[in-house]
DNA sequence: TTGTAAGCGTTATCAC
DNA sequence: GTGATAACGCTTACAA
C-alpha cells in the first residue's frame, strides 16, 4: 500500500536489464527491440513506476521550466496573456512557474533568483519593474511582452498603427474634433505609440485635436471620478461631432456610462474608440469599437523567440544573439456600436 | 565570462570547509560561527554562486512545488483565484506550476502525471474535469475549490447563504414576483446551492417565484441572445415589481443592458442581483448589486488545508486525514444601484 | 562546530 | 542492443 518509490534500479532488477536500458526505454525507445520494450512497459506497470523528472533534470540539465513574471492577473489583458502562454504547453511541453510581480524591484529580484535556482531555461517578463538591462545581465533567454526591452528580445503590439487605425476611423466618421484620453505615459513605454499615432494622423488630416492626459489614481472609483470631470469638460465644448480615442476600453466604458446616464443612449455627436478588446468592450450597453491586440499571435511570437534562444543554449558552444530581436504585431480594428459602420 | 557552474564543492575548496558546512550555511546557519558565516558569504559572492534547488529536492524530497489546475483564466473569477493563490508565495514559499485544464479528462491526466513527475507536494484543483474520487486516488495532498469534492478536501462559497441573501434583499425591496435565472446546473455542483437558497427563501416568505433555466450556449453572443429572449418574456409579465436573482454578474449585466436600451434607465419595477462581484458588476452603467465570493478568504483556507496535508506527508509516519475536510466561506452582499438601498 | 561518505534517481560516456 | 560506471549538486546520518 504505502509503496516505496519505484526507481529505474527496481525496474532493472525486475526485468534483468540495466538502468541504462530502462532509461533508453524512455528517451530512445527505438534502440530497444519491440519485445524488450513490452517487457519493460509491463514491469513499469506492475511495479507502479512513477517518473522523477527532477532527477533527470539534475542529470541532463534540461528542466523544461520557463519562468513567467506578470504584474498582476487582475487585468484581463494579463490574464489572457497568461492564458495563452500556459496553453502552449500542449505544443512545446514547457512547464511554467508563475510569479506575480509586486512592483517592488527587490522582491522581483528574489523571484528571479528563485526561478534561477529552479533552473528555468527561459524567462517571460510582462512586469515593468526590472529594466531590460538588468534582465539581460542574468544571461538567460528572456522575452518581454509589451514593455521596455532595449536589451532583450521582445514582442509588442504595433501601438502606433493602433493609434492610426482608431484615429482614421474617427475621421472617416466625420468627427470634426478629435480627442485622445490617456494616463500619463512615459515615452519609452510601447503604449506611447498610441499617442503618436493619434497625433500624427490628426496632423496629417488636418483635424483639430486635443490630448487629455491625467493621473486617474489607483482605483476604479478614482478613475471614474476623473473621467467624470473630463466628461463634463467635454460636454461644455458644444455639440460638434467629437471623436474620442481612449487609451483602453475601461476608460471608454466609463465615459460611455456617463453619456448613457445623461442621454439615455449614445447621441450621434459622440463617437468612441477604445483599446485592448477587453471583455468590457463587448459587454458595455453599446458594445465598444476598439483596437484589439492579437494576444495569441503575440504569445506565439514570444515563444518562438524564447525557444530560439533556449535551443541555442543547449548547443555545445552557445552563440548568444548578437542583438536582441524585436517583433511587432499589428493590432486589429474591431468595429462595434460606438462608431458609425464604415469600411476602411 | 562563460563561468562554469559553481557548486558547494567549489565553495568548500575555496574556503577550506567541507560541502556539509556549506550546506549548513544555507539550511542551518546558526550552527556556524558568525565569522565562518561571513567567510562563506564572501566566497559565495566572489565565486558567483548560484543555488540549485533541484539538486536539493532530489536529496531531501521537498520540492516546494504545488500544482494548480484551472479550467481557464479567461473568466475573471478564475483569474482572481489564481492571482490570490500565486500571491501566497510571499507567505508560504511554495512555487506554483500552473496548468489550464482542457475539459478533456485524458489531457488533464497527463497534466497530473507531469506534475507528479516534478514531485509536487500538493495539488489545487479548480477544474471540474476529474472526479474527486480520481483525485483522491493519487494519494497526494489535494484541495479543490468550488467544485465537487466528495473524496478530497475542499473550499466552497456558502452558495445557499448567497441565494438567501440575494432573495431576502429582493423581498425587502418589496418585489412582488421573484425570478431566478440560471444555466442548467447539476445538483452536485456547489453552485446549485444558490438555487436552493432562492427557492427556500421564496417559499418561506410566501412570495410567488419562478426559476428560469436554460442552456445559454458556449459564447457571449449566444448568452446575449438567450437572455434577450428571457427579457422579452419577462417584459410581457406586466409591471408588478420584479426581483431577479441571476446566477452571475454577466447574465445580470446583459439583462440590464436590455433594460437600458429599452427604457434609457433602470425603471423601479426591476430590481436585479447578480453573483460573483466580478468587474462587470461595478463597471455596468448602473453598478450591479451582487453577492461577492470572498476569494482571498477561500484561497487562504485552501492553502491552510493543503499545508496541513503536506506537512503531514513530511512526517516519518504520515497519518492521512481520516476524512476530507470541507470548508465553506460566507459570501458578502454588495449593494449597489440595481436594488433599493436597504439595511439588512 | 565541523567533516566523511553514502545516498537521491536520473543520464552520459564509453565499452562490449 | 545492452551494460558499467561516473557524473549531476545537494542533504543527511554518523563521527569526531
Amino acid at each position: 500500500m504505502s509503496r516505496k518509490k519505484v526507481t529505474f534500479a527496481d525496474i532493472a532488477e525486475y526485468t534483468n536489464f540495466s538502468k541504462t536500458t530502462i532509461s533508453r526505454y524512455f528517451n530512445n525507445p527505438d534502440s530497444l527491440t519491440i519485445e524488450n520494450q513490452e517487457k519493460i512497459a509491463q514491469a513499469l506497470d506492475e511495479l507502479g513506476y512513477q517518473e522523477n523528472k527532477l532527477a533527470r533534470v539534475l542529470a541532463n540539465g534540461k528542466s523544461e521550466f520557463v519562468g513567467i513574471i506578470v504584474p498582476n492577473i487582475y487585468l484581463h489583458y494579463y490574464a489572457e496573456m497568461l492564458n495563452q502562454i500556459l496553453s502552449t504547453y500542449g505544443e512545446h511541453n514547457y512547464k511554467f512557474l508563475v510569479f506575480i510581480g509586486d512592483n517592488d524591484k527587490k522582491i522581483e529580484q528574489t523571484y528571479i533568483n528563485e526561478l534561477l535556482a529552479y533552473k528555468i531555461e527561459g524567462l517571460i517578463v510582462l512586469s515593468h519593474t526590472t529594466t531590460s538591462e538588468e534582465l539581460a545581465s542574468y544571461q538567460i533567454p528572456v522575452v518581454t511582452i509589451e514593455r521596455e526591452s532595449a536589451h532583450v528580445c521582445s514582442v509588442c503590439t504595433d501601438n502606433y498603427l493602433g493609434g492610426v487605425q482608431a484615429t482614421s476611423l474617427l475621421i472617416k466618421n466625420n468627427c470634426s474634433r478629435l480627442i485622445h484620453i490617456n494616463s500619463n505615459t512615459p515615452e519609452y513605454v510601447p503604449a506611447y505609440g498610441r499617442i503618436r499615432g493619434f497625433e500624427d494622423t490628426c496632423k496629417t488630416s488636418n483635424v483639430p485635436y486635443e490630448i487629455i492626459t491625467a493621473d486617474f489614481g489607483p482605483t476604479y472609483d478614482s478613475t471614474v471620478e476623473h473621467i467624470g470631470r473630463i466628461f463634463n469638460r467635454i460636454e461644455q465644448m458644444g455639440d460638434e461631432k467629437k471623436g474620442i480615442f481612449f487609451a483602453n476600453d475601461t476608460y471608454t466604458n466609463i465615459f460611455l456610462n456617463f453619456i448613457i446616464r445623461k442621454y439615455g443612449s449614445l447621441p450621434p455627436h459622440y463617437r468612441l474608440v477604445g483599446f485592448d478588446n477587453s471583455p468590457i468592450a463587448s459587454e458595455a450597453v453599446f458594445p465598444i469599437t476598439t483596437i484589439g491586440q492579437q494576444i495569441e499571435t503575440m504569445v506565439r511570437n514570444a515563444m518562438e523567440l524564447l525557444i530560439l534562444q533556449m535551443n541555442e543554449m543547449k548547443k555545445r558552444v552557445p552563440k548568444p544573439l548578437s542583438a536582441p530581436i524585436h517583433r511587432q504585431v499589428a493590432p486589429v480594428l474591431i468595429q462595434r456600436d460606438t462608431t458609425d459602420p464604415c469600411t476602411m
